[in-house]
DNA sequence: GCTACATAGTGAAGTCACTTCACGATATGC
DNA sequence: GCATATCGTGAAGTGACTTCACTATGTAGC
């Protein structure tokens, strides 16, 4: 079972490297999470609020599909962050289904916030790199990341 | 807002590389999760078997312990699991308030698939990699993980 | 031996993210 | 004007997790 011709020739090592992927993916959530959790969120609901950071009000159906999941879900996030006073529904001016949402002074503060805490964790990981490192290294990334999207 | 002179130096790009890590974990996690799905599992289910597979017979209160959960977690999973004939609950030859858990036949021929699994996506993602560049890149990988650690 | 205390697993109850399905309210095409 | 699609939400359910309380068993200390 441990024999070192059971695989192909580089296969151990890539399965390394994969691993540390896994690591990493591991620690970054975990990381994410007790950031967020510290302002008193969670990933969801601070993924939520990000997308309004950066895309402005919007539909909740719209959101929805930005996040990658059901309408009904967007639903139960945002009456937990309204409950919070971080988001405001709004009637939308033009179609009376739909509802606007966007980000209260309290939820831009915190939005705010969370951007902070994100750019000086980017210092921190990244700070001491030259420039070029850290495009390579930028660069390696966005190679798997390409491959994996490929690979669905 | 969107001046370039809010930031020190070089917070901007390594902010990005930041985010491409983010990326990286949400499409690895949706990946791992799809490909653990196709076989009729959960990750947290499949984590278990993986912890078992690796170190072979444990206690539930260890596997706790190594999957950073709840001991009361790891009775759901196993109820699952063991319902799913993956793994068997034995008494402990010495300690009788423990049990001992093991994977079975079956759940030995599924760690092997989801090993098999792991291993050619790997070869897709790294396959054409030379060795020193798989290092390089490993080597990143285990810095930013490093740091990542030492940081909380 | 017995008592005191720690430890292994589990029932009960609850939270959070997520889903599907059904339904009422509105918009839209023809 | 009417059929039909779309927007949000109630109801109900799943899975991963937690805390707290409880039973059964191991382990000292005397």
């Amino acid at each position: 079972m441990k024999s070192l011709h059971d695989m192909p020739e580089g296969t151990a090592s890539a399965s390394v490297s994969l691993d540390r992927l896994f690591e990493l993916a591991e620690v970054l959530g975990a990381m994410m999470a007790r950031g967020v959790a510290e302002r008193g969120l969670t990933t969801a609901r601070a993924g939520l609020l990000w997308a309004l950071l950066h895309d402005g009000p919007m539909t909740q159906r719209t959101l929805a599909a930005r996040l990658g999941v059901t309408p009904r879900n967007v639903t139960g996030l945002l009456d937990a962050l309204q409950a919070d006073g971080l988001v405001a529904r709004e009637a939308h001016p033009s179609d009376r289904r739909a509802t606007l949402v966007s980000l209260t002074e309290k939820g831009r503060t915190v939005t705010a916030a969370l951007r902070g805490g994100r750019n000086s964790m980017a210092a921190e990981l990244f700070g001491d790199m030259t420039a070029t490192q850290l495009e390579a290294f930028q660069g390696g990334l966005e190679v798997v990341i390409e491959r994996l999207r490929a690979m669905r």
